[in-house]
DNA sequence: ATAGAAACGTACCGGCCGGTACGAATGGGC
DNA sequence: GCCCATTCGTACCGGCCGGTACGTTTCTAT
């Protein structure tokens, strides 16, 4: 990473600095329909040459990772975000429900539950960075629900892993329908049926 | 292998008869957890040629759409059967329930769910197919609710339509886990949760 | 001014894809 | 015995893929 020495900048106009390619890039991955989207399609939709890409990021599969560490640190902040927040727990669910079926940022889906749901496409490095992924969320929906049972605000009947894993799991079917283009307020009655049974 | 005769090797190989390639590509779709499987894999996998598919299929579209009407006809059926069989509303549900999470024959997933989840990787025949499929589900389903409904078996505080996308969807995903390598055991756990709003 | 390091893009590589032209090998009808 | 319709597989097509060798351009350091 030379070029990332803030002092010393090296050579020509210092590319349109990696965010533009990660952020083209991203946008393909998550939006276009398409079966995949190769090399040589960001590299024309960003304006970059490919070498220029592989310098940057090494390999297809380091792009689509760097993609997705992207996408973590700045769609699903919110989501950690809002389970952190100071509600109670049925207005964190609401809201979660809120987040899936209605928000406008996940209008097209979600890159991550798209990624999962086609893991073996990817490289060795953007697959352990999804299980890297996939565990932190359910750590942190864990949480959510084991704070929510000693705070006496879910009488939970459930073992927190089975919890977790159900609710990730809903969230993700719902933002999967919403990228099919199913009607919002037919994705928040089926995720607020399957969330009843976490009341 | 009925006009496997083991007589005339050369010239006339006795075309493989179509059943042959249909089972080998069906387990080649079903069971490899490939990016995807090409024409040529396939080929080579049943030992025929590649005009010999195409003379047969016509196309990479026409062969996987003959394969997913095979799964359709031998797989699914026993489902539909189950959903029309004389039992109980609950009994169904339950029979529900041990086919998706239990069932050696979803051992390795469901090819339905698998190809449903990547519908964009093929072509208009299948993805037409994969419609119909659907809605045909969707409308046994329907029915199964309906009917318990009727004969008052089910309370049913929830639209049909509302409760057999979600059935639909519920089995799908606890069939998607299994695929996945989720333990047996886990995805009963997952899916009665899923389950119980419908009792 | 000038040398040289750094980042650039053109133009290419081998490989695999879906799909097909075409000659070789065969059987049935006579 | 002979012919012809039928059915086969070899060997090829153009196209796209991920990835790279290498000469060119642009800026910094002196």
């Amino acid at each position: 990473m030379s070029n990332a020495d803030s002092g010393v900048r090296p050579g020509r106009p210092i590319a349109r600095n990696r965010e533009h390619v990660l952020e083209t890039a991203m946008n393909a991955y998550w939006k276009d329909d398409r079966v995949a989207v190769s090399v040589n399609a960001i590299c024309a939709l960003a304006g970059v040459s490919k070498p220029s890409l592989y310098r940057e990021f090494g390999s297809e599969d380091g792009l689509s990772a760097a993609v997705l560490e992207r996408y973590g640190q700045t769609v699903l902040a919110s989501l950690q975000a809002l389970l952190s927040s100071p509600q109670t727990y049925s207005a964190k669910l609401d809201a979660l429900t809120s987040f899936a079926s209605d928000d406008p940022q996940m209008d097209a889906g979600c890159l991550f539950v798209k990624m999962r749901a086609t893991r073996s496409r990817f490289g060795p490095q953007t697959q352990a960075l999804l299980t890297a992924m996939e565990a932190a969320f359910q750590e942190h929906y864990a949480r959510f629900f084991t704070e929510a049972a000693e705070r006496g605000e879910w009488c939970g009947g459930i073992a927190t892993e089975l919890a977790a894993s159900y609710l990730q799991e809903q969230l993700g079917l719902a933002v999967s329908q919403r990228a099919a283009g199913k009607h919002p307020e037919s994705v928040r009655a089926f995720l607020e049926l399957a969330m009843s049974v976490l009341r």
